[in-house]
DNA sequence: TTTGAGGCTGGTAACGTTAACCGCGGGAGA
DNA sequence: TCTCCCGCGGTTAACGTTACCAGCCTCAAA
């Protein structure tokens, strides 16, 4: 296996110094297009290629074009999406990227976020977990700029991209009540994740406006993934006083009340829209946010910042929209 | 903004050489506990950390421990899977992973490949598109592992793994033709894509040991993302004489398909399980595949590589299983 | 006391690249 | 003709780290 050829090798093929290789592979001016024309025909034919690694280690004072992103899972559908529109504006630039999943594990989130570092990024998009803190403001110290995404983080004061939670979930539990559901279950994933307290927030809200109170019976927290989901609706439904409406504090849990076939039973109106929600029986009312939006704002964003915009951190919040599909009406 | 703390200042901070504290940051044995101490609380005073672009530099021989992941569309559902598998199996042994979307475009596949090699990755998980190879060559004879997922590279001898597309491809076609269907129409993505070449030819192959031949105007190729499919499949509908039942090449056209209404006029099979196609009405039957063990397994497969296993290529060919919900039979 | 081994620490030279300077010619203006 | 300048190309010293080797000190055995 070949050595890879490096700029030494590649002058030597060319009869010229490594410094005129350096000009012509950067593109400089001020090589003789005689020589630049040898020298080219040297990286050909070697296939050259430059070390980019060693490059950003030279020029250390510029950026090393690579950035983090940190997502809560990868696979998840609404995290992929934001992810790739993340990844289209990186590429627009010139930019790299490294993804990391957490798990909404802090442990991970740090282990990712210091290797990421380690390697130089210039920057970070974070869906942050819950955890420590401190830790980024050390990061930042040095250089690194940071925005977050889908939910701030405590006690951070970095940019940070996100839809009006409260607001939105306000709108969905109105929708319920309009409807005269007056016993309106919620059910969440873990209440340490920014946006499951907004949204519960939201439904208190919602329910106090309409004199009502939250009954501790019908709120389900922690539920991580449809299958959890699923279970605890079942066990909802077959409560002596089951609710008449369902709001679900994100897709999976939806997914976990459409699989437990809660639909069919209950008024339900979830958060996060979802493909296919239209093709249900019956089809499903959401409230939705644009992932795809979200994540290019935050890039945009980051990469304004990795330009050199120390202007005051900026919170961005992006509109929900309520998709009316008919499920939060009375049941057939 | 404070200047990145280097090895020289955590030295001088702690009154040894640069060399003890390369030592104690690396973990190596044979620095006195008194003197690692110093170190370690010159370390944590100063907030240091190792800068990886230089330590990567140095030692060469070795690896960069970063890998590189290539796919179609990231935002896709069942790439985002295969990703977060990969992700997972590269947290595991301590490698960073840098993502790019081709778009199934060669010279975006070109650009993003290219750019991780100029960052010395050790390998890379690919999902190829139809572009040429020649390029593939030069970077694996520099010692870049490549392993292939999804779909093979043509041309390029590196382990791939894959599904076995025309078995499962003819699999769903006999159950549409044991249903009774003999205008069976095809509807997929480009040709160019070798997924839907072989479940075409798996079509093709399952019509002929029933007698019969593909039928031009049943055949659909190129839909790309759902709209298109959506907007062909209305138009084989339209059609003066059209088909008793449907398979699609992918998860997309599927659901292009179930857009279209097609699921209530048709039999309906689709390549590629989907979230909730067991709730639609009709439930939708497919070919299921698993893209989290396909990213699983390319993954390990390119870590033995990386880990010095020289044998020969292998292809590995994972289970497709059909999944009957139904919709392959009359319709109601 | 000498010797040697072994534990610990330091100096130096790379890794592949670029920044900053320097020097060589030749052409134009005085 | 002499200077000055400019286009072109080369030389040197970094960037932050690790490999390699040399030196020191201590302790035990001879």
């Amino acid at each position: 296996m070949a050595e890879r050829p490096t700029m030494k090798d590649v002058a030597r093929a060319a009869g010229v110094s490594l410094m005129t290789v350096s000009r012509v592979v950067a593109g400089e001016s001020g090589v003789a297009p005689r020589t630049a024309a040898r020298v080219e025909e040297a990286i050909r034919t070697l296939g050259y290629q430059r070390n980019d690694i060693a490059r950003n280690l030279r020029r250390k004072a510029q950026d090393s074009r690579t950035i983090g992103l940190v997502v809560d899972d990868l696979a998840n559908p609404f995290f992929s999406a934001l992810a790739r529109s993340v990844e289209d504006e990186a590429y627009r630039r010139g930019f790299l990227v490294l993804v990391g999943s957490t798990n909404d594990d802090p442990k991970r989130e740090r282990d990712v976020v210091s290797a990421f570092c380690a390697r130089q990024v210039d920057g970070l998009v974070l869906v942050p977990t819950g955890g420590n803190r401190a830790f980024f403001r050390e990061q930042m110290a040095r250089g690194v700029k940071v925005v977050c995404v889908d939910r701030p983080a405590a006690g951070l004061s970095v940019d940070c991209v996100a839809v009006d939670n409260r607001a939105g979930a306000g709108a969905a539990v109105r929708h319920l009540l309009e409807h005269g559901h007056r016993r309106i279950a919620y059910v969440g994933d873990r209440q340490e994740i920014w946006t499951q307290r907004e949204r519960f927030a939201g439904y208190e809200e919602a329910l106090a406006a309409a004199g009502l109170t939250v009954e501790p019976p019908l709120v389900r927290h922690g539920l991580r993934g449809h299958r959890e989901a699923a279970t605890a609706i079942h066990e909802l439904m077959a409560s002596p006083t089951p609710p008449t409406a369902l709001f679900s504090g994100n897709d999976l849990v939806t997914l976990g009340a459409v699989d437990a076939g809660a639909s069919r039973r209950f008024a339900l109106v979830g958060f996060d829209d979802f493909l296919l929600a239209d093709k249900l029986n019956p089809p499903v009312s959401v409230v939705s946010q644009d992932p795809a939006a979200l994540g290019r704002t935050a890039a945009q964003l980051l990469f304004g910042r990795i330009d050199g915009d120390d202007s005051a951190p900026r919170s961005v919040v992006l509109a929900t929209k309520f998709i009316d599909r008919g499920s939060g009406g009375p049941v057939a």
